[in-house]
DNA sequence: AAAAGTACCTTGCGATACAAGGTATTATAA
DNA sequence: TTATAATACCTTGTATCGCAAGGTACTTTT
């Protein structure tokens, strides 16, 4: 059975909106953003996660500063700019579209 | 902006729960899925749905039959196997699990 | 016959998650 | 003091999948 494979892809697309939630409430760094998915029952990899960063911070959703760490090298906290906070205002509107899409057919 | 693009990234791997939630309720051919996703707001393309149905059939998921048309060639009307509906429970929970996660981070 | 409509399918492309591997900095241990 | 481990960032190659565009075949209408 290749549920596996279906389940991976319906979280594909939701892991930015979730990355974006995430950082709405504090900045964090990579592993930062890792954990808390974890938490969250959401698994990121490091190589999908940094180039997704990336891509935020290259499209201007994302800002970045570089923080002293007291365990290793410094650490790179993201944070939302005011683009990506109105990007993620419409991201809550599509995923309560799509909420409203699977329930409206669940029925 | 590519609020569209992350959109449709968040769309993708839901496409195909949703069309098995909709052949969990009664048998469809392709422009049937169409139109009544559709009617639920959400759009796929002939070029997306044909290669999907065809990979569910493939996996065992899908079973399907010719039927005659009033107005045009046959159909062909897709309807989901006991593996199928199997599979679907599973999709059900996973969608469960995505919905607390994105909940639990919007809290 | 020719044109329009309906239905199925394929090809090429871009986006992206993931696995694996790589580099650099800091802390710890020999 | 040097070697190893830990931490953190990033890149490359592969596979999957949605989408746009194009193609084939059958049926109905003109």
């Amino acid at each position: 059975m290749n549920t596996d494979n279906t389940k991976s892809q319906m979280r594909k697309g939701m892991l930015e909106y979730c990355i974006m939630l995430l950082l709405h409430q504090q900045s964090c760094y990579a592993n930062d953003i890792i954990q808390r998915l974890q938490e969250a029952e959401m698994i990121v990899m490091e190589g999908t996660l940094y180039p997704l960063l990336s891509r935020l911070k290259n499209d201007g959703l994302l800002g970045y500063e570089w923080r002293e760490s007291t365990q290793g090298p410094p650490r790179k906290y993201y944070t939302l700019t005011a683009d990506g906070q109105e990007a993620l205002s419409q991201l809550d509107a599509s995923w309560e579209e799509i909420s409203r899409t699977v329930n409206f057919l669940k029925s």
